[in-house]
RNA sequence: GGGAGCUUAGCUCAGCUGGUUCAGAGCACCUGCCUUACAAGCAGGGGGUCAAUGGUUCGAAUCCAUUAGUUCCCACCA
C-alpha cells in the first residue's frame, strides 16, 4: 500500500469519524460496568464554536476517551442551552433587519420566529464539535427547552414554590434597558469608565444659600426625594429640619441625616433617588421617602420625570446639564472615573430599577453545596477556586429568577382575573383546580386565568442539567438516571463557577440527593499573545474550523492542550497548533519508516536490537505509569508532554535509530514484531489526545487479535520497570552524545568509523556497547588500563573514555578543557565537604541524605584524581 | 473597601512531604548538517541571585513575616 509522505488530516478525520458513528462506539447504555459520565456544558443553541469551546471540549474528549479505554462504560452527553436573553436578542436583531419590530408581534408570533431560528441555526455548534473529534453520545442530545427539560424546570419551580423558597417581591434589580429585562447580579460586568462628576447647587429653603451635591448622574435629579448628609459632619449641622429645592423640577425635599454618607467624598452631600440607586432605595425605606421612578423600561424618561419626557437617559443627561447651566446651578464639573455596570449580554449600561420579580431563597439551599466542596466531596481543580467558592456561598443572596423575555420557560404562575392573586401549578388544568380552591369559585375557567408573562432565567434550567439530561427530575427512578448519576467530571470555565457550577451542586443535593459530579476541572481563558481575551469584537480570535482545516484536528487539540494547565490561561498563538501538526507528522513519518521495513525470518536479532527492546520496554512502562499518575491528578498538559517527549525522544530519536536496519536491508522478525507492539501501545497512549492519527495507524498495525478500532481498545497495562537498565541506558546515551560532540568539534563525518577506549573505574555494564557502536559508528569498544594519547577524552560517571584522533588533537585545548572541569569538580567537593564537616548536619540529617553526600564526595574525589592524571599525561 | 492567588530561562509553565527529580520542560534562540522516515527534520549548544528583605532550620525555590509588583473574585461611594 502506498503511504503518503505527509500526513493528510482532513480525509482521514472524515473517514474515521464517520466510522466511529456508524459503529456506535460513543453510544452508551447502562450495564454492569462502572460508568464514567461527563455532561457537556451546553453551548448556546445558536452559538458558533470559538476557541474557548475548543479547549474545553478537547479536554472533555480526552477524559472520556481515556475512560472508555480503561474499560469503563463512558458516556459524554451533548446538548445545547436555549440561552434566553442571548438568543432572544439575536432573534430581535434579525427581525429588525427584516423590518419587523418585536413590539408589533404577539408572544406567539415572536416565539414562532424564535423556534424557526433555533431549528435553522440550532446545533451548528454541535456539528462543529464533531470536526474536533468529540466522542459524544449523539443519541442522547438534549436541549434545555425540549419536552423533558422544560417539564423538569416547571416541576422544580412548582416544588420550590410549594416549599416556600420561591417568592415574588418588589426589589431593586439590575435592569437591562436594551433587552428590557432584569438580569442577575452575576450578569452585570463592572468596569472603570471615564465620566464626569457634576457639582450641582440645591437651594436651601428659607436661606439665600445653596447646598452643593456631587453626582455622576444629573438626569436622576428629576427623581430626587431628599438630600442626605452625615450627622457627624459639622459643616452641615445647621441644616436640621431644613429642606432644599430640587433643581429643574423645583420640588421641595427634606435634608436628612444618615451615617451612610461618606463625608470625604465630593461635598459630603448625597442626593437621594430611591428609584434609581440601590443604596438610595434602602435609605428611602429607612426614612419612609417616596419613590419617583422617572424611567420607562427602555431607559427613556417617563412622565414622572416632568422634563425631557421620552428622551433617552443619556440624552436626558446632556439636556439636564444644559438646563442646569442655563439656571446657573452647576458649580463645577470634574473628570471622574467610576465603575459602571454593563449587561453581559447586550453591553448596555445597567439601570438599577424597582420592579416586581420572582426570587429564590438561597441561604438554606446552598448549605449542603458549600459543605460538599469544603469536605472534598466535590473537588475543584485547581483547588485555589475553593476559596472563591466558599466566599461566594457564604455570602449568597437570593436569586432573581424572572426575566422579562419571551424566549424561555414561562413562569407557571397564574393570576386570577387579572388580580394580583395567583396560583402556581405545573399545568393549566391544575392551575384551574387550585384557583377554584383558592377563591371558592367553582365556576372558574381557564379563561379567567392569566399566566405570568415572564420567563425564567436561563440558569434556572441549566442548574438541573446533570439531572435533567437523564430525566432524573420527572422520573427519578428511571434506569439511566440511577446508573449514570452522579456524573464524574465537569469541565468548564471559571467565569461560570457561580452562575452554573455552584447552582448545579445546589440542585444536585436538593433534587437528586447527591452531588452532580465529583470533579470540576476549571479551564483557563483563551487569550492572545498580549493577554487580551479572545473575542469577536477585538477580531483576535481565529476561526477554529479554519485551524482544524490547516493543522488537522489532532494538531489543534495538541496545540490547545500543550500549555494550558488547569486554571491557567492559554496564550494562543498559531505556533501552538503548528507544534501539534509537526508532532502528527513526526508520528506519521516514524510509521512510514517502520512500515517500509522488509522482514527476513532467517536473520538473527542483532545484539543492539535485543538490548534496545529490553530498555524500551521498561521506558514504556515507566512512561505509562507517569501518564496514569498525571491523568489521575488532572495534569493533562503534563501527560500530553510525557507522551510527546516519549514519542519524539525515546522512541524516534533513540529506539528507532538503534533498531533501524541499514538502508534497504531487512529487519529480523523478533525486533519487528516487538516494535510494532511498542508502536501500537504508543498509539493507545496517543489516542485520547490525537484520536484520528492514532486510529489511522491502528488500522494499519492491528492484527486479528486486536479490537477493530482504537476507540474500544484497552489502555495499556503497566509491566515491569527495570530501573537498572534505564540507568545504564542513560550512561550509554551520554557516551553516544559525547561521541557526537567530538565528531562535530573535530569535523569528523558520521561515516568514518572511530575506536573508543575505556578505562573502567566504577560499575560498567557492557550490554549497551553494541548500541554505542551502532549510534556512534564505532569500529569497536576496547577496554584498556592505559590512558590513550593523543586522544579526545570524556568522562561518564567516573569511567574514562578516549577516542584516539592522532594529529587532530590540540593538546593545549584538551588541557584547558580538563582544567575547567577539574576546577568545577574541586569546587563541588569543597561544598560537599563543608556539609559533611558540619556536626549538626551529620547528627540531624536522615541517614540516606548523608549517604548521598558521602557518595558525592567519593565520586568527586575519584573524578579529581582522574582529571589530574589526564592533565599530567597530556603535558 | 473586603478576600484569594501569582512572581522560577526570552516566552508559557512544572517543581506535590524542606535534603537526588533541585535548579527542570516545551517553545524560542545560537552553531553545524538537505546523513535514504521526517528541514513540519537531525545533531550539538548557550541561557535563571527561583521578585526583594528578614526569620525558622544542620539545610529554603519550597515553611513564616514584611515589602514591591501583578492577576482574579466579592462589595458597588454618589
Amino acid at each position: 500500500m502506498e503511504i503518503p509522505a505527509k500526513y493528510e488530516s482532513s480525509a482521514i478525520e472524515k473517514k474515521w469519524y464517520k466510522y466511529w458513528i456508524e459503529k456506535k462506539y460513543f453510544h452508551s447504555e447502562p450495564d454492569d460496568r462502572e460508568p464514567y459520565v461527563i455532561v457537556i456544558p451546553p453551548p448556546n443553541v445558536t452559538g458558533v464554536l470559538h476557541m474557548g469551546h475548543m479547549l474545553n471540549n478537547t479536554i472533555q474528549d480526552i477524559l472520556v476517551r481515556r475512560a472508555r479505554m480503561l474499560g469503563k462504560n463512558a458516556v459524554w452527553v451533548p446538548g445545547t442551552d436555549h440561552a434566553s436573553i442571548a438568543t432572544e436578542a439575536k432573534v430581535v436583531a434579525k427581525l429588525k433587519n427584516e423590518g419587523i419590530e418585536k413590539n408589533t408581534l404577539t408572544r406567539e408570533e415572536f416565539l414562532k420566529y424564535a423556534w424557526e431560528w433555533k431549528e435553522k441555526h440550532g446545533g451548528i455548534i454541535l456539528q462543529q464539535l464533531k470536526e474536533l473529534g468529540a466522542s459524544c453520545d449523539w443519541d442522547r442530545e438534549a436541549f434545555t427547552m425540549d419536552e423533558i427539560r422544560s417539564g423538569s424546570v416547571i416541576k422544580v419551580f412548582v416544588d420550590l414554590y410549594n416549599k416556600g423558597l420561591i417568592y415574588r417581591g418588589v426589589r431593586m434589580v439590575n435592569w437591562d434597558p436594551e433587552a428590557k429585562t432584569a438580569v442577575s447580579d452575576e450578569e452585570v460586568i463592572y468596569s472603570e469608565e471615564n465620566s464626569k462628576l457634576y457639582y450641582v447647587k440645591y437651594k436651601i429653603v428659607g436661606e439665600d444659600n445653596y447646598l452643593i451635591v456631587a453626582t455622576t448622574r444629573p438626569e436622576t435629579i428629576l427623581g430626587d426625594v431628599a438630600v442626605c448628609v452625615n450627622p457627624n459632619d459639622t459643616r452641615y449641622s445647621g441644616l436640621k429640619g431644613k429642606s432644599v429645592i430640587v433643581p429643574m423640577v423645583n420640588r421641595e425635599v427634606p435634608v436628612i441625616f444618615d451615617e451612610y454618607v461618606d463625608m470625604e467624598f465630593g461635598t459630603g452631600c448625597l442626593k437621594i433617588t430611591p428609584a434609581h440607586d440601590i443604596n438610595d432605595y434602602e435609605i428611602g425605606i429607612k426614612y419612609n421617602l417616596p419613590v419617583i421612578d422617572i424611567f420607562n423600561d427602555d431607559g427613556t424618561l417617563n412622565h414622572s420625570a416632568g422634563l425631557f419626557v421620552g428622551e433617552d437617559r443619556f440624552k436626558a443627561r446632556e439636556l439636564s446639564v444644559e438646563e442646569l447651566k442655563k439656571l446657573d446651578l452647576i458649580l463645577k464639573i470634574e473628570d471622574y472615573q467610576n465603575k459602571v455596570g454593563r449587561s453581559e449580554r447586550t453591553n448596555s449600561v445597567i439601570e438599577p430599577k424597582l420592579s416586581l420579580q420572582w426570587f429564590l431563597k438561597m441561604e438554606q439551599l446552598s448549605k449542603p453545596a458549600l459543605e460538599a466542596v469544603e469536605n472534598g466531596n466535590v473537588n475543584l481543580i485547581p483547588s485555589k477556586f475553593k476559596n472563591v467558592y466558599r466566599h461566594w456561598m457564604e455570602n449568597v443572596r437570593d436569586w432573581c429568577i424572572s426575566r422579562q423575555l419571551w424566549w424561555g420557560h414561562r413562569i407557571p404562575a397564574y393570576y386570577i382575573n387579572d388580580t394580583n392573586e395567583f396560583v402556581v401549578a405545573g399545568t393549566e388544568k391544575e392551575a384551574v383546580e387550585l384557583a377554584r380552591e383558592k377563591t371558592g369559585n367553582k365556576n372558574l375557567e381557564a379563561k379567567d386565568l392569566y399566566q405570568d408573562g415572564d420567563v425564567l432565567d436561563t440558569w434556572f434550567s441549566s442548574w438541573l442539567w446533570p439531572i435533567s439530561v437523564f430525566n432524573g427530575i420527572l422520573e427519578p427512578e428511571n434506569p439511566d438516571f440511577k446508573y449514570y448519576y452522579p456524573t464524574n467530571d465537569l469541565v468548564t470555565a471559571p467565569e461560570i463557577l457561580f452562575f452554573w457550577v455552584a447552582r448545579m451542586i445546589i440542585a444536585g443535593y436538593e433534587y437528586a440527593g447527591d452531588k452532580p459530579f465529583s470533579n470540576v476541572y476549571l479551564t483557563g481563558i483563551v487569550r492572545d499573545k498580549q493577554r487580551r481575551k479572545m473575542s469577536k469584537s477585538l477580531g483576535n480570535s481565529p476561526d477554529p474550523l479554519d485551524l482544524i482545516k490547516e493543522y488537522g484536528a489532532d494538531g489543534v487539540r495538541v496545540g490547545m492542550l500543550l500549555c494550558s494547565p488547569a486554571g491557567g490561561d492559554l496564550l494562543y498563538d498559531n505556533s501552538l497548533p503548528e507544534q501539534g501538526r509537526n508532532f502528527a507528522n513526526k508520528i506519521w513519518n516514524a510509521f512510514r519508516l517502520v512500515k517500509s521495513w522488509q522482514v527476513d525470518e532467517n536473520i538473527e536479532q542483532p545484539e543492539h536490537s535485543k538490548v534496545a527492546v529490553r530498555w524500551f520496554e521498561s521506558k514504556l512502562n515507566e512512561t505509562i505509569s507517569n501518564i496514569n499518575q498525571q491523568f489521575d491528578t488532572f495534569r493533562l498538559s503534563e501527560s500530553l508532554m510525557s507522551v510527546y517527549k516519549f514519542f519524539w525522544d525515546d522512541f524516534s530519536a533513540w529506539y528507532l535509530e538503534i533498531i533501524k536496519p541499514e538502508y534497504q536491508k531487512p529487519i529480523d522478525k523478533e525486533t519487528y514484531v516487538r516494535t510494532l507492539d511498542f508502536f501500537k501501545k504508543i498509539c493507545l497512549l496517543l489516542s485520547p489526545f490525537m484520536p484520528f492519527i492514532s486510529e489511522e495507524l491502528w488500522q494499519f498495525m492491528k492484527d486479528k487479535n486486536d479490537p477493530e478500532s482504537i476507540v474500544i481498545a484497552k489502555w495499556p497495562e503497566i509491566n515491569v520497570v527495570d530501573k537498572e537498565i534505564l540507568d545504564e541506558f542513560e550512561n550509554c546515551q551520554q557516551v553516544v552524545a559525547n561521541i557526537r560532540t567530538v565528531r562535530q568539534e573535530k569535523n569528523i563525518p558520521q561515516r568514518d568509523k572511530l575506536k573508543l577506549y575505556v578505562i573502567k573505574h566504577c560499575s560498567y555494564s557492557s550490554v549497551f556497547d553494541t548500541v554505542s557502536i551502532k549510534l556512534g559508528n564505532l569500529e569497536e569498544v576496547i577496554f584498556t588500563e592505559e590512558k590513550i594519547n593523543p586522544s579526545s577524552g570524556f568522562l561518564v560517571k567516573t569511567n574514562e573514555y578516549f577516542i584516539p584522533l592522532g594529529n587532530l588533537i590540540n593538546k593545549e585545548e584538551e588541557i584547558t578543557k580538563l582544567k575547567e572541569e577539574l576546577k568545577y569538580t574541586e569546587g563541588f567537593l569543597v561544598s560537599v565537604m563543608k556539609k559533611l564537616g558540619n556536626e549538626k548536619f551529620v547528627n540531624n540529617a536522615p541517614v540516606n541524605v548523608i549517604e548521598i553526600e558521602r557518595k558525592k564526595q567519593a565520586d568527586a574525589e575519584a573524578k579529581i584524581k582522574i582529571l589530574k592524571e589526564q592533565i599530567e599525561g597530556l603535558k
